[in-house]
DNA sequence: CGTATATTTGATATCCTTCAAGGACGGTGG
DNA sequence: CCACCGTCCTTGAAGGATATCAAATATACG
């Protein structure tokens, strides 16, 4: 499914230069604005909160390393994770629309991020059409996440949940080069999974240890891997067409044009 | 709110043409061009699926009149609807990157739709940056909607998460005139509120007597309305900036320096 | 009008949460 | 090296929220 022969992606490539090389042919030149973009870099230790809910957005960020998650606390108290961004994802890409946060943020591991300046995301509208693209391209991934989640939340299992939850997990991961067939390291506590998928700690460890008794999943010393991997996507009802990075469609003319081809 | 003296939007503008005019000054030839894009149309039936889950998608939809739902059934046969187009919506504004349709399509009420082929959507990325800038806005919209749905799944009880979706509804239609202090007609049975909600039809209806009979919404004749508006606000932890169609941001450089100000 | 569709209500079962407490594990300091 | 402590995982028991099944009533529509 890899084809990043055809671009000039060096071997130290950033995460987002490395997404986004699967995504679309990119040139050299292409490649020095995303990795200089990402020179004012900021690391943040793991439990740090550093954007909340409501307070004004000032830059885009983007995560280099590390897991992060965004989240919003009900006035019931509960917390709902709204989403866990990995390394190559955007944070408030949208900080030209909304100039207040809708969500607050943390990272879950000690995490390098790079502070993008708003200017930025428009000058890449205004100049690199094909990268504008692949910025485009990475917010409808991040809606098809969403929308999955919300199928998720209104109509599966605890355990559907759970176990798809990790599949995806498993899925963008790897594409950025942080997990094997073999599985991969989860930085989340059962506490954690439980705010993402609206469960409660307890409910998530019962079906946790349902799933494993099933053999649908196996976490060891907090490896996560799927030793029936079929299995496990069709009990979860998993489609990962949701997390496709490119396009084989050949009708695309204009801005997409460079799209890599299967 | 409104400020739409500015720009030069006719009476009979279609509701994305009052949409964006809200959101950008738009010139006459923006408007020009967004109202002949839309000349293909189609009218669609109360009840028709016109789109399935894995077909191709070859066109880009946007709604002018009646309401339209997004969603997807498992295979266990439960229907989860991912959300409600309504006027000025577009669906498949992805349509260049996915291929095939991640999502069933299906008119709740006979419709009108424009067809708009996937080179119109890539010309004005070419050639009308500001527009661009207004379909990017109203993609980071629905972005918005999803996580707060998302939210309302995992962490709100079935009363609170009904009211939060009537509210939505009630603004969301307001911005294109659909709807005025008063209220909104509700095009949904309670069957479909359950769907959109992961609740089941039983239990919509006796949240929602519940919430008729503390006074935080009145249903009669089709008709919704919100008689202590401030109470429902807050009883349903509504929070109406994942709506809001403007910046006030005054540091937009570049494309959005066009945006209205308040 | 009559039929289909939508709403309402009751009774029961299930899933999931909450509360509570015990156990495992890793890190830290004496 | 071991005792201590915090965090996470695990398990039990009970209660609450929501689903399911079933049937009656109301409403819309041809």
């Amino acid at each position: 499914m890899k084809s990043e022969s055809q671009s000039a992606i060096p071997e130290n490539a950033s995460p987002l230069v490395r997404r986004l090389g699967r995504t679309v042919l990119l040139t050299s030149e292409e490649v020095d604005y995303l990795e200089t973009m990402q020179v004012n870099q900021a690391a943040i230790s793991k439990g740090d909160e550093f954007i909340r809910d409501g307070e004004p957005l000032r830059a885009t960020f983007l995560v280099r390393r590390g897991w992060v998650i965004r989240y919003k606390i009900t006035p019931a108290g509960r917390r709902l994770i709204i989403g866990v961004s990995l390394p190559g994802d955007f944070i408030g890409l949208h900080v030209n629309f909304n100039h207040t946060s809708l969500y607050s943020v943390a990272a879950l591991t000690n995490a390098s991020l790079a502070l993008i300046e708003p200017v930025r995301v428009l000058e890449i509208h205004r100049r690199f059409p094909v990268l504008a693209s692949g910025l485009d391209w990475m917010t409808v991934r991040h809606s098809n996440i969403l929308s999955e989640h919300k199928v998720s939340l209104g109509a599966r299992t605890a355990a559907q949940r759970i176990l798809h939850f990790l599949l995806e997990l498993w899925i963008r991961l790897e594409q950025v080069g942080l997990a094997t067939a073999k599985g991969f390291e989860l930085e989340l506590t059962q506490e954690q999974i439980g705010d993402c998928m609206g469960l409660s700690t307890v409910h998530v460890n019962r079906s946790l240890s349902r799933l494993t008794k099933e053999k649908l999943v196996h976490i060891g010393k907090g490896m996560v891997s799927f030793p029936e991997t079929s299995r496990a996507i069709s009990f979860a009802d998993f489609d990962e067409r949701f997390l496709v990075e490119f396009s084989t469609d050949s009708n695309n003319g204009g801005i997409n044009q460079r799209f890599t081809k299967t």
